[in-house]
RNA sequence: GUCCCUGUAGCUCAGUUGGAUAGAGCAUCGGUCUUCUAAACCGGCGGUCGCAGGUUCGAAUCCUGCCAGGGACGCCA
């Protein structure tokens, strides 16, 4: 089993390191600094300030100051006093003197807080210095295991793992770059029925010298045709049951329809939902069926495959054996598992290597398979899981079905290893918690496991599924092709980035100097563009809902994109190139940042707020929180970037202050954009 | 039948766990290029936050019911 280039060892003491760099006073972002002052005065208001603290916020309009305490309000109802009179209280006692200017107390009880210029200036100028832009890393840091991508090695990836992917690998960065011990774990599919289906292919369909040729095509080939062959046979066998269900309920619904109408109101009512149902229910039957149609067309318009059809009509059980074997040690199957997997896993890496993703550790399925067993006889053993129906199942409070570990056939399940992967992640790392980024269908499953790992001695570790929506087409429904294919992920990234090539010449075509990139440079940013257009697309959508999948977005030069984030990216580069700035010499010359202009100190601000988002995108593991800052940040610097001359500033002073700005501007930009797994071009 | 998720501007989406007049982008309309990349900036239009109740100083956010779409529901992963 191929696992562990150590990465995460060396990253974390590097990171230890850098702390040490950065001197005794640790750096804290705004909102922490705040909310330390107000815990001290809110201590002596109430037992546990924690949740007051969560209402202390950015102003949620520029008029009100940067920031904003909500909190005089709900301690009103607690002490029984008017909150415009708590706030009173509050602020008469709070020590913000270094940070802010007097607070301000405005409508039913909110204090408004407004940063000191002198304050904030400090603050950027030590950002300026510091190789970390002024974040500070966790005061306690934690380990984490990251369980995303995940794919089935002998399946072709699909939009849908790249979701995963990307998300997971943001997480990852996120975590690891504040100071979070890290461990990314890529729970590979390589042991299930897929496998039993090439083998089975393998067997009986293999044509010997396309394999020698081209090994992972043919058994993507041979997978396809078991996999239809066995669609095949069982919407054959499920037919007649669904026929039979659609006449029921179209019968049903008919002599519903034919009774008299009553004068009883409710009663007429009630038989219209039920109506409804029914005929919801046929229509579902209906769809079934012609989905069941559709199966068999696929091998009935094709007589060759017809005939290879009805010679394999036990194919699906056939199929099931050739895995049984395998997961019994058959030798012959075990020898094919040995020669296909090493095959199918490097066709998965070369998408990895393309989209940048690396993971620790890769301890698939198969690597969990000798310990399954065992975790069974341990549930049974301590009472918590019994036979039932011939399986064995772990009923838990608060479901109807119960999570089986064991089939009746005596074979083990995905929840079996789950359950195995917890005990070895925990023996072997400690982790305070495990993300599994896996997409929302899987919220239930996700549930029992986790109740089950609670009652099976892990309480302590957090356990979350860090759920996503589905990726959609144009119409609605999940993005396939229009034959109805789900679309294999290098043709959809090799779309994008020729699209992006087609963007980036057109706008460098457009330049009023003319344009000014080679070919190969050209090829250089669509590579980045497209690979960037594709995964800001997953990030910038909140996780948890479905989004719409559209080229023409994601690529877009205007607008919430990567396209535009690289773009402004590459323009503040061009400043200092134009310029002939040596922005590295400013930054140790011991130049400063200085704020007088409204749109100087608006982006001021904007830029310290960068350890904010980060902390943003931990709490609830949502990377659109660092993807709306970076867009926010750039829409900000656009604005300084229009009112205030840089080059061309009155005094040497101002023109240093300008650079250093735009200097911070561009590096948060490819540092957020890197914590994305997105890269920056120098110019585009 | 049970359970879960979603419903916000013409379109695509945010909305920081109950806060101030619900926000962006696209589209559209109108301004700003002899001046650091106009791939930009500034402004306008656009909303019964699915519907109806309820909780309270205050609701897109919490509760109840309904409507619509999607998903999951004992031997797949």
């Amino acid at each position: 089993m191929q696992c562990g280039r150590q990465r995460v060892i060396a990253g974390f003491t590097r990171l230890v390191y850098s702390r040490l760099l950065q001197g005794l006073v640790p750096l804290m972002n705004i909102l922490s600094e705040l909310k330390s002052r107000f815990r001290i005065v809110l201590s002596e208001l109430v037992e546990d300030p924690a949740e007051l603290l969560s209402m202390i916020r950015p102003a949620q309009d520029a008029k009100f100051g940067d920031y904003q305490a909500n909190i005089a309000m709900p301690l009103g109802k607690t002490l029984g006093k008017p909150p415009r009179e708590i706030a009173a209280e509050i602020v008469g006692k709070l020590d913000l003197n270094d940070i802010c200017e007097a607070a301000e107390i405005a409508g039913p009880g909110f204090i408004n807080l407004r940063l000191k210029d002198d304050w904030l200036v400090e603050r950027l100028n030590r950002a300026v210095g510091d190789e970390r832009l002024g974040v500070a890393t966790a005061s306690d840091p934690r380990t984490y295991v990251l369980d995303y991508s995940s794919p089935n090695v002998a399946k072709p990836m699909h939009v849908g793992h790249i979701r995963s992917t990307v998300i997971g690998d943001a997480l990852c960065r996120t975590l690891r770059y504040l100071g979070h011990r890290v461990i990314s774990d890529n729970h590979l599919g390589d042991w299930g029925t897929q496998f039993g289906m090439i083998i089975y292919g393998y067997k009986h369909f293999v044509d010997q010298s396309a394999y020698e040729a081209a090994p992972v095509p043919e058994l993507s080939r041979l997978y396809k045709l078991v996999n239809q062959l066995v669609d095949y046979h069982n919407a054959q066998s499920a037919f007649p049951t669904l026929e039979n269900e659609l006449r029921a309920r179209s019968a049903a619904a008919e002599s519903l329809r034919n009774q008299a109408p009553t004068d009883d109101k409710a009663a007429e009512k009630k038989k219209k939902k039920e109506l409804r149902k029914l005929e919801e229910k046929a229509n579902e039957a209906r769809e079934s069926i012609a989905s069941a149609n559709a199966k068999l067309a696929v091998v009935t318009s094709d007589s060759q495959l017809c005939e290879t059809a009805t010679q394999h009509i036990n194919i699906a059980t056939n199929v099931l054996e050739e895995t049984a074997k395998l997961h019994r040690g058959d030798s012959e199957n075990r020898r094919l598992w040995d020669e296909f997997l090493p095959k199918c896993r490097d066709e998965i890496q070369k998408l990895y290597d393309r989209i940048d993703i690396e993971f620790d550790f890769e301890y698939g399925e198969s690597f969990y398979h000798e310990r399954l067993a065992n975790v069974v006889e341990e549930f049974e053993k301590d009472g918590l899981a019994k036979e039932s129906e011939g399986a064995i199942c772990v009923f838990l409070d608060g479901f109807d079905a119960p999570m089986i570990i064991r089939k009746k056939d005596g074979a083990f399940l995905y929840a079996t290893t789950d359950l195995a992967t917890v005990q070895f992640r925990m023996q072997e790392w400690c982790p305070d918690a495990i993300l599994y980024v896996v997409d929302h269908r899987q919220g239930e499953h996700f549930e029992k496991f986790f109740a089950a790992a609670k009652l099976c001695g892990y309480p302590d570790v957090e356990l979350c599924h860090v759920s996503f929506g589905t990726v959609l087409g144009d119409d609605g429904k999940p993005f396939k092709t229009r034959s109805g294919d789900t679309i294999g992920l290098e043709a959809l990234l090799d779309e994008a980035v020729q699209r992006a090539y087609t963007v980036v010449s057109q706008g460098d075509d457009a330049k009023p100097n003319g344009p000014e990139l080679g070919k190969d440079e050209r090829r250089h940013i669509a590579d980045a563009v497209g690979h960037g257009a594709i995964k800001y697309a997953d990030l910038s959508h909140n996780r948890t809902s479905d989004y719409v999948f559209s080229y023409d977005k994601m690529l877009a030069l205007t607008g919430n994109t990567a396209t535009y984030l690289q773009y402004s990216y590459a323009r503040v580069n061009g400043i200092f190139s134009k310029g002939a700035v040596d922005i590295t010499k400013l930054r140790d010359g011991g130049a400063a940042i200085q704020v007088a202009e409204r749109a100087e100190r608006a982006l001021a601000l904007e830029l310290l707020r960068f350890s904010d988002a980060l902390a943003d995108v931990i709490e609830d593991y949502r990377p659109n929180q660092l993807t709306s800052y970076l867009f926010q940040l750039t829409k900000v610097f656009f604005s300084f970037y229009e009112q205030c001359p840089v080059l061309k500033a009155d005094e040497e002073k101002t023109r240093n202050s300008r650079l250093l700005l735009c200097d911070l501007t561009a590096r948060t930009i490819s540092q957020g954009l890197n914590l994305l797994g997105i890269k920056v071009v120098e110019r585009m």
